[in-house]
DNA sequence: CCTTTGATGCGCTAGTAGGC
DNA sequence: GCCTACTAGCGCATCAAAGG
């Protein structure tokens, strides 16, 4: 995410504000980031409010969740009021399907797991437990929705918009500019990759008419539809942004390159891996500063420890650190589960199991 | 009726051209 | 150097026709 002035965008969300007070300031979790936000004149007076405020403030562009952290219980509870909230608390912001409204503990929005049956599937669980490590950037919570939700862009795009709909309204003139179609398809395909890294055609399409829609300068005049250009350009950015993100060592797309193939795979069109429905934690990366070499070695204990008694915490901290090590076993090897029972014996503990089933 | 085969279209990666 | 646009070569899913 890119830096961002928090604070003079705050500025910008007085009307959102009701009693003024003093400085507030908190940690806020995203995914791997922690950022800091201070609040000069009170708080939003409601959750929703306040989810606002921090969509724009950290350009947001899907719908949130928030938890704040318990001094209790040492651990994160749904926000129901930001009365709950004081100085210095901590925020994590987590990412929901649109439509539903978090009302309870996390657990509740769990994606649908009730006609998960194999070993892959299992794993595929998120947890808010111990087991599995907190949420990687590539986890992906949210299905594709029903209307897609057109991303704000950049200050100058979001401007040239706002000029091209006025003149657009008033002579019919299309707005074209390199600079802003470039920003757009940035957006949208980072929009669309935290749906899905693989958008189909109609879902592409879908984006596309969602994009006129909602900036008509956008529409395409000799285009059947107003928008098949845009529909091509996505197409062409959606496998341009792989490639991007491959080159930034994104394992889930790493998996599908030729170099990553096992031999006699290495077609392009070959084995593509790609999540399945209700999928989530596809393809975790390792725990910082673990390597592969770093988790074997903690595998090879974790098969040793599993043949001894009370050592319940210590296999679940082990399990949880080297859980990203088991994704890449599943989804790219493809590994007999006699094979991944014998390498790692703990996950079918009935301990285990009923940690995952929680 | 079921299975096999071939045609077709789509979509993947890797690589490249050309513009800025 | 980064971007969009494009191509080559391939795998895979689908579907209709042919064959047993």
């Amino acid at each position: 995410m890119e830096d961002y002035n928090t604070e003079t965008t705050l500025a910008d969300h007085n009307a959102f504000w009701e009693d003024m007070q003093h400085a507030v300031r908190f940690r806020v979790i995203i995914n791997h980031d922690i950022k800091k936000i201070t609040f000069q004149n009170g708080l939003p007076s409601s959750v929703e409010d306040m989810m606002e405020v921090l969509k724009q403030a950290f350009s947001i562009t899907t719908d949130i969740g928030l938890q704040y952290k318990d001094t209790d219980f040492d651990d994160f509870f749904t926000l129901t009021s930001t009365a709950d909230l004081k100085d210095k608390d901590t925020l994590k912001v987590v990412h929901v399907p649109p439509g539903i409204i978090m009302t309870t503990v996390p657990q509740e929005c769990k994606p649908d797991t009730s006609d998960m049956s194999s070993v892959d599937e299992l794993l595929s669980l998120d947890s808010q437990d111990s087991l599995i490590p907190s949420p990687p950037p590539t986890e992906r919570q949210n299905l594709w929705p029903a209307i897609f939700p057109i991303p704000s862009f950049s200050y100058n795009t979001e401007m040239a918009l706002r000029q091209g709909n006025e003149k657009f309204l008033k002579d019919g003139t299309p707005l074209t500019s390199p600079s802003v179609k470039s920003d757009i398809l940035e957006r949208l395909a980072e929009a669309m990759f935290s749906y899905t890294a693989y958008p189909n055609d109609p879902q592409r399409a879908a984006v596309a008419q969602a994009l006129i829609e909602k900036h008509p300068c956008l529409r395409e005049p000799g285009s059947f539809n107003g928008c098949y250009g845009w529909q091509q350009s996505l197409k062409y950015k959606c496998a341009n942004y792989r490639s991007k993100l491959k080159a930034h060592g994104n394992p889930e797309l790493l998996i599908n390159t030729m170099k990553h193939k096992q031999e006699g795979d290495r077609k392009p069109a070959k084995n593509i891996k790609k999540p399945r429905k209700s999928e989530v934690n596809y393809l975790p990366p390792h725990p910082a500063g673990e390597t592969d070499d770093s988790l074997e070695t903690v595998r090879l204990e974790l098969v040793a420890v599993s043949r001894t008694k009370d050592n319940a915490h210590m296999i679940n901290d082990m399990m949880s650190r080297t859980y990203s090590c088991r994704r890449r076993e599943v989804v790219g090897q493809s590994m007999q589960v006699a094979e991944f029972k014998e390498r790692w014996p703990a996950l079918f503990d009935p301990l285990q199991v009923n940690k995952l089933a929680q």
